[in-house]
DNA sequence: AGGTAAATTTAGTCTTGACTAAAATAAAGT
DNA sequence: ACTTTATTTTAGTCAAGACTAAATTTACCT
């Protein structure tokens, strides 16, 4: 059995190679930033992942999954998203509750609460913030959709995944009426970097700072 | 936060102090050796435990839990016996199951999700396996029932509560039928310390070893 | 009461995964 | 090309919680 810390590390490194603001490379200190921990404490794991045949690594050039890594990474990634999906529809946790609690469970759970809970749940593929979840084989479908900060004036769109990372910008959108499926147009795009201004299914406009429509990701109607 | 192999000292030795076979005292090896550790690591950590006023230590005396332990220990129960009982009836989960899994996720639980459980299972104060379930404050109602092996012949009772201890051992119960509520009918009682045969829910006569029947509470009829 | 066996504690080590401080390397500017 | 700065790595610590081996204490037996 691997640590949990191992495993963290492993989901961050893919989260980072794969993710839709995705660097060049993986660096120690990018690593080192997500991983909550210092740049010295990120090189010592680095290096014992390298041992471990998990990833590629060349001193001061970054880092890369291996394939055994990449597998880890995946059950992982699919063990998270199961969970705060069935946080979400079956225990009724709210879009910004989940992740924090899934983050302790996904280390916990054994392959018999994976099954039960993908069963119950109908072999989701889809998962509480619209992330693909890897199958049991570690496929995994990767999308790519629009930012809702580059769409043009005038258009709708369905919101298809919004970002993870920050909880309280998750209540924020949650607050404001967005949700997975929810059909949005821009209706006014203010200059110099300014705000958008939305109409939320057809409601009352609302407007909306770019930093958050950056983290919302949509499908373009027609 | 404490870790988690403090909350499982101070949770076993709660056991062992109020189990149905609770020894005089605690002592150092019986830790040790339910902790599957060596009575080495178990000294450790008792030493550091008592530092820390959870328990009360005597050397080569044994220890005791303090009110600040106990409530650990009680609030670690409390969400082992609330989780166990969720796998049991939300999931499907078969009984000689609960225990593995409740072992790791009790440690990774929030008050958020403990409260959740609690609620969809209706505030239960009876767990998986009949064990009372301690309340949010810590209150637990300590129940004592016979054993199995001690009733008189002829007489009919219901089980009311089974040992954990042994996964195997649930599953021959679980095999022959029994369950919390059935009714058995001690039937014949071998001599030399043989086995029982029952009448289980009136059905077939079937034997069963004392050694398990040891490990059955019931709750005598009339 | 003395001697032995069993239980317990002490002493010292190991592993994991963090840390700080210092050294080494890479990148960027003039 | 040389210097400055930022990044990364190395070296050495630390804490938690396990281990083994040795020393100590208790308990029991005659």
């Amino acid at each position: 059995m691997l640590s949990q810390s191992i495993e963290d590390y492993l989901k961050i490194i893919y989260k980072l190679q794969h993710g839709s603001d995705a660097p060049t490379q993986v660096t120690t200190s990018l690593l080192a930033e997500r991983m909550g921990v210092t740049a010295a404490s990120a090189t010592n794991m680095i290096k014992k992942l390298a041992e471990m045949n998990l990833l590629e690594y060349a001193p001061y050039k970054g880092v890369a999954l291996r394939e055994a890594g990449e597998k880890i990474a995946l059950e992982t990634i699919r063990h998270h998203r199961l969970i705060e999906l069935y946080l979400s529809e079956a225990l009724g946790y709210s879009w910004d509750a989940v992740d924090a609690e899934a983050e302790r469970l996904e280390h916990a759970i054994s392959e018999e609460f994976e099954e039960r809970i993908d069963r119950m749940l109908g072999y989701p593929t889809i998962g509480a913030h619209g992330e693909p979840i890897p199958d049991k084989n570690g496929q995994i479908e990767e999308q790519t959709y629009a930012r809702l900060s580059d769409i043009e004036l005038g258009q709708r769109a369905v919101v298809k995944r919004v970002s993870d990372r920050d909880a309280a910008m998750l209540r924020y959108m949650n607050d404001m009426g967005l949700r997975l499926g929810t059909v949005v147009k821009v209706c006014e795009k203010a200059p110099f970097k300014g705000p958008l201004t939305l109409l939320i299914e057809e409601d009352q406009p609302r407007t909306l700072g770019l930093e958050v429509a950056h983290h919302i990701f949509v499908d373009p109607i027609r």
